[in-house]
DNA sequence: TAAGATATATCCAGTCTGGATATAAACGCT
DNA sequence: AGCGTTTATATCCAGACTGGATATATCTTA
């Protein structure tokens, strides 16, 4: 996806699972490849194993929608590993993520409502 | 599926988004397929809208997966359609419902937790 | 009686997914 | 030095879920 041709936030909702957890994960820093499906592994106590396959489609995917791009700089040489690649969660990206926040805390609104009451986390 | 094979909760999850939304639409009272479409509409103010396909594909499934029954019960005849077909959540549904319940506050506190601030609701 | 809403059902193409497979470099251990 | 495991990225396949179109038929209302 070109430069200056954003797609709606709308058109994007709800998000995959995965792109929402990919989006959490690249939140507070880059990350590379692998280190966002361990991220998403340990938030989630390893409920969540993010395969091969979902991660780098989704990766592609959001980078053409452009909800996360692939950043140049790379962390000090002695922790580095020249094999991977990093990506950092853009503006839109971060509009996109609390769009879908928004989405998702209205239905557990209604899930509680219903009387299916979540962990009053 | 035959009696007595239920599939165990966790293998259900994360349920499909039309699926969760069948089960609230179940929660407080049996519903017929259309009014099922009616409800979600006016709980999602309009936002989300099943279609037919996804709809009554989602029924099939749901029906074999142990979710949701089919009732004989009927409403009076002089607010009753022939045509219906009338909807009732499980105990194994309501279990689905609860754990799915769960999963999404989780995710929602970890989107809290990373600064994509849900509507605090 | 004609139009539009109600009601259920199936088909198609597109999207998202896990799992398998492939390739290769880095790391730990003996 | 050699070997297995972990790290790391990438692609392919089959299966699941979806919206939208299509089909059929009844009910309501003007």
């Amino acid at each position: 996806m070109a430069k200056d041709d954003e797609l709606s936030i709308d058109s994007l909702l709800p998000l995959p699972p995965a792109t929402f957890h990919i989006l959490l994960a690249l939140a507070g820093e880059d990350r590379h490849g692998y280190g966002i499906i361990q991220d998403v592994a340990a938030r989630t106590g390893g409920e969540l194993r993010l395969s091969p396959g979902t991660l780098y489609r989704s990766i592609q995917r959001m980078q053409e929608q452009g909800l996360i791009v692939e950043t140049r700089e790379r962390p000090a040489p002695e922790e580095d590993d020249e094999r991977r690649r990093y990506y950092r969660i853009t503006p839109f990206g971060h509009a996109v993520a609390r769009a879908e926040a928004r989405r998702l805390a209205q239905l557990v609104k209604m899930a509680r409502a219903k009387g299916f009451a979540p962990g009053r986390a």
